[in-house]
RNA sequence: GGCCCGUUCGUCUAGUGGUCAGGACACCGGCCUCUCACGUCGGUAACAGGGGUUCAAGUCCCCUACGGGUCACCA
């Protein structure tokens, strides 16, 4: 019998996410409990989003909760490079053997073309995909136009009849129509691998023999499957985990919940609590014990008590767990040191300090007016959270618009945020004082305190970004109207703004012209 | 909308044909106690609905409803 391997593989491209968490944490103790090796690649085709930052921020992550992988980016491993972006010649390589096979073709489409087609199939009710209009090009002139250098994609060929079984360690077999299936764009323009192709010859050739999996992925195993086939191979076991979700239900999301573990951590969770609430998302204890340890959860490990309903990601038993935790498992003295290590420490301390010195008349100001530095969620004043010069739904609008900013600020620093947010207060045609004396309140819950940027860089983007939804919380949440106007109202205040300021630096430039 | 997956207390779950449907969080009440918290005792609360199969269905099958996912040159 050969040796279980399986794989976490996430893709850097936002904030290392709760869920990666969860089923990297499937897959470990699926693979260590039979003895075999888990390992961590970097899913990085995906140029236009992929960050290194990002990368190194789940790797973080995923160590600080106590995972470890036997080969990955950083540790090497027999099987390397383990980051997708190092290894393009061996897609393009795997393509070419597919177009040469018959299984794959070269697309020629314009992306213009497909969107028609798109439409067009849209309005005739039928499902929207490729209508295959490259696919019965002649080998010899699809090689000339790719040889000229015309832009293309690869797509693979899929049957148009029949179906498609799945079979699901944990559902048994799935039937899905090969009709359902698009011809899915394996090789991008950019020469960058899909997840499709990239995913299936990695885990081939890192000789992956189960993949645990969200859900999300049921549909386009068909894909996957019929990927091996092309190539002759022998596919993993597949296994499709429920998806966390959302108090609503609705798949776990940044938008209605903190999903980044950053922010965990920032609020005071301890790793192994956050890493047993994730075990016992879906699976159970044989004894219905609730907590236990990674090493626990291993030896007891077993995929047929993974329950299949999506399990609400609920913060209320998290704190209850992190609590027990807390006061059964840590000594007085390591209780302090988490402490100490979470935010009592020199260098959060040495950020602090500077900020309040110019404040301060005697040392034991410190504590009311630093409070908010080792504070999870703050509770503002919802009468304080108002806007000279704007109605109430006019600062619901106002502090959306900085959400916004607050997501798109890279990196988060005083100085991205400083001209981010004077903007957004020229953008709602606002004095900076008045307008920023509203963010004061959201995230350091008083009208005046330490200077707010840095305070902003010091709490982080997870911080502030649930500092200020609790704010919006309080003054009622953006509906879904609210949000397509809001953000209409925003593009349209960004355009009036970079015209105004274009007007401004014509005039600027207008009496050099002589006026004879 | 098409296709697919799912459905036990509000939430996380136990349950694999015979249980008074159990535990936990949250909530409510009692006790403990210098306050609070912890702890402890107790309470409210669930098999989505309808058909089958069976001596017997939360457990097996079908239909309906509801929820979710997916339909990209993103993963």
């Amino acid at each position: 019998m050969t040796v279980v391997r399986t794989r976490i593989a996430p893709s850097p491209t936002g904030d290392p996410h709760v869920g990666t968490a969860y089923v990297a944490l499937f897959n470990y103790c699926f693979a260590r409990q039979h003895g075999g090796q888990f390992l961590l690649r970097i899913e990085d085709t995906d140029q236009v989003r992929s960050t290194r930052e990002s990368e190194a921020a789940i790797l973080r992550s995923l160590k600080w909760l106590g995972l470890t992988w036997d080969e990955g980016p950083d540790v090497g491993g027999p099987h390397g490079p383990y980051r997708q972006s190092e290894r393009s010649a061996i897609y393009r390589a795997h393509a070419d053997a597919l177009i040469e096979k018959g299984h794959a073709f070269r697309c020629f489409c314009t992306p213009q073309r497909l969107d028609e087609v798109r439409k067009a199939q849209l309005a005739a009710q039928q499902t929207p995909g490729y209508d295959g209009h490259c696919a019965h090009l002649s080998a010899t002139e699809s090689a000339a136009r790719a040889a000229a250098g015309e832009t293309h994609v690869v797509r693979m060929k899929v049957p148009r009849e029949g179906v498609c079984q799945i079979q699901d360690l944990l559902r048994g077999p799935i039937e899905i129509e090969w009709a359902q299936v698009d011809m899915q764009v394996l090789l991008k323009s950019d020469g960058l691998p899909t997840y499709h192709l990239a995913n299936v010859v990695d885990d081939h050739l890192m000789g992956i023999t189960h993949v645990l999996r969200g859900e999300e992925w049921i549909s386009s195993a068909p894909k996957h499957l019929l990927l091996y086939g092309y190539f002759g191979w022998q596919a993993p076991q597949l296994c499709h985990l429920p998806l966390l979700r959302n108090p609503d239900k609705s798949k776990l999301s940044k938008r209605k919940n903190p999903t980044s573990i950053v922010y965990y951590e920032r609020m005071g969770f301890l790793p192994e609590a956050l890493l047993n609430y994730l075990g016992m998302m879906a699976w159970s204890m044989p004894d219905e014990r609730e907590k236990f340890t990674l090493e626990e959860m291993v030896a007891h490990f077993d995929l047929s008590r993974v329950s299949l309903g999506g399990p609400v990601f609920d913060q209320a038993k998290l704190s209850w767990l992190n609590g027990r935790w807390i006061r059964e498992s840590l000594t007085p003295q390591q209780f302090g040191e988490r402490v100490a290590q979470w935010a009592l420490n020199a260098d959060y301390l040495g950020r602090i300090t500077p900020l309040v010195q110019g404040r301060v008349e005697r040392l034991s100001d410190l504590g009311a007016m630093t409070s908010f530095f080792f504070q999870g969620l703050i509770e503002p004043n919802p009468a304080e959270l108002t806007v000279k010069g704007l109605d109430a739904d006019g600062v619901r609008r106002a502090l959306q618009w900085v959400s916004w900013r607050v997501e798109d600020t890279t990196p988060f620093t005083r100085d991205t945020l400083e001209p981010a947010l004077r903007e957004t207060a020229e953008l709602l045609g606002l004095k900076t004082k008045d307008f920023l004396r509203v963010l004061f309140v959201t995230f350091t819950g008083k009208p005046v305190s330490t200077p707010l940027f840095e305070t902003m860089e010091l709490l982080g983007r997870d911080l502030c970004r649930a500092r200020l939804r609790h704010a919006q919380t309080l003054l009622g949440l953006m509906t879904s109207k609210e949000d397509k106007k809001w953000k209409a109202e925003l593009e349209a205040a960004e355009k009036a703004l970079a015209e105004k300021k274009l007007a401004a630096a014509a005039a600027a430039v207008a009496p050099e012209t002589p006026t004879l």
